[in-house]
DNA sequence: ATCCTAGGCGAACGCCCGTTCACGGACGTG
DNA sequence: CACGTCCGTGAACGGGCGTTCGCCTAGGAT
């Protein structure tokens, strides 16, 4: 157990955050196996040894990236749902605008997060396997209660939750900061092309939805 | 110039087929880095070196199998809309049809295609890039027919492709032949999530759609 | 002033990588 | 029967990889 404990962020910038920092962006823009230790401790101004006072391995690394980014889609996610209340149509549409928001603003983490799951070791894929399970969940049952409640009108339930799924996380593929669409654009105007939402679309009242 | 011109599939397996067929199976499981020239000789059970017999270098196995998958999806599916007819939903239709199929039938591939452009040189990726544009195309075309025909009511075109195209290629992310839903189930029940196509259904008369 | 420890340095380790090549056998063609 | 071509063999190449380790220094605690 070499690497301090050191979280997300603290106050200033400590080792471990720029490496975590370095290691997104080059994991992001080469890929887990083509980035080598070298290149990140030269990202970072460190001799490659000297990252070992930081992280355990490599692969440790990657799970810490993907573990933190994906505990922390799940929290913001429960959070916002909550906030939207009880009908499942609110809540089903607060998934997607957190969703939305969160793989466009962190969509580093987020590619990384759905590209390398093949990075990691026995262990660390089944945690992180766990909790995307999690997070497809939540969705399923705000489907779920929306088609019980009578408010949602869904063939496949699980067909359904994959496709929303699909449209969130590619947004990691296709968003960039400076596009056509600001951010609040496209969470206005993406969820209407999940065919669940549309003909339900009118009937909210304003009162429900926040 | 060693590799010779073996395209697809001729008659039997020559030893080119063999290596593709290996290479996509194990690009797929372990992905691209991941995969050693070795492993992949012991896999058609030659030594390393003979394979570039065949090859010209990893790299452009890659390039190829990429390039190759691609061009079969377009050409299918251009065959697939020509036979839809005039009518731009039924184009539509046909699009995300064909692309489910072809997803789930040749997942393997697709998914390397959709993963590994990271792995290719400058060359490679600009000509699977173009190929990729290309593909995008066909679907935001018949969208735009769509609104103009007054047939579609679509708030942006562009994002409804991305959409689209996110949930169709996700489909070689998760389907299984042997799962839950049969592929023409699959294919009659997936599109209906995609929005635009949802309040448009009915109207479709039975007479162009085949 | 002394000690302790966290952490950077830089060399080294063993391993595996993609690629090359001289060699030799198999085999269809003249 | 001789010849040329195809192609598999197995060893070798240089280089990059993740990881380890002994050394040294800076700075806070006592």
């Amino acid at each position: 157990m070499t690497a301090n404990t050191n979280g997300t962020d603290g106050a200033a910038s400590t080792p471990r955050q720029r490496i975590l920092e370095a290691a997104v962006d080059l994991f992001h823009r080469e890929g887990y196996y083509a980035t080598s230790l070298r290149q990140l401790a030269d990202a970072v101004g460190l001799q490659v040894g000297s990252l070992y006072n930081h992280i355990d391995s490599k692969e440790a690394l990657l799970g810490d990236i993907m573990r933190t980014v994906l505990v922390e889609l799940i929290e913001e996610t429960e959070r916002e749902m909550a906030a939207a209340g009880e009908r499942p149509v609110a809540r089903v549409r607060a998934f997607l605008r957190t969703s939305i928001r969160f793989h466009a603003e962190r969509r580093k983490e987020t590619f990384i997060g759905n590209t390398e799951l093949r990075g990691l070791d026995d262990a660390n894929r089944r945690e992180i396997v766990a909790l995307r399970d999690r997070y497809e969940l939540m969705l399923r049952e705000a489907l779920e209660a929306g088609v019980t409640a009578g408010e949602l009108e869904i063939p496949d339930v699980q067909l359904a939750t994959l496709a929303a799924l699909a449209i969130c996380t590619n947004v990691a593929v296709w968003y960039r900061p400076d596009g056509r669409l600001s951010l609040e654009e496209v969470q206005e105007l993406l969820p209407r092309t999940f065919g669940p939402l549309c003909p339900v679309l009118p009937p909210l009242t304003a009162t429900n939805e926040r």
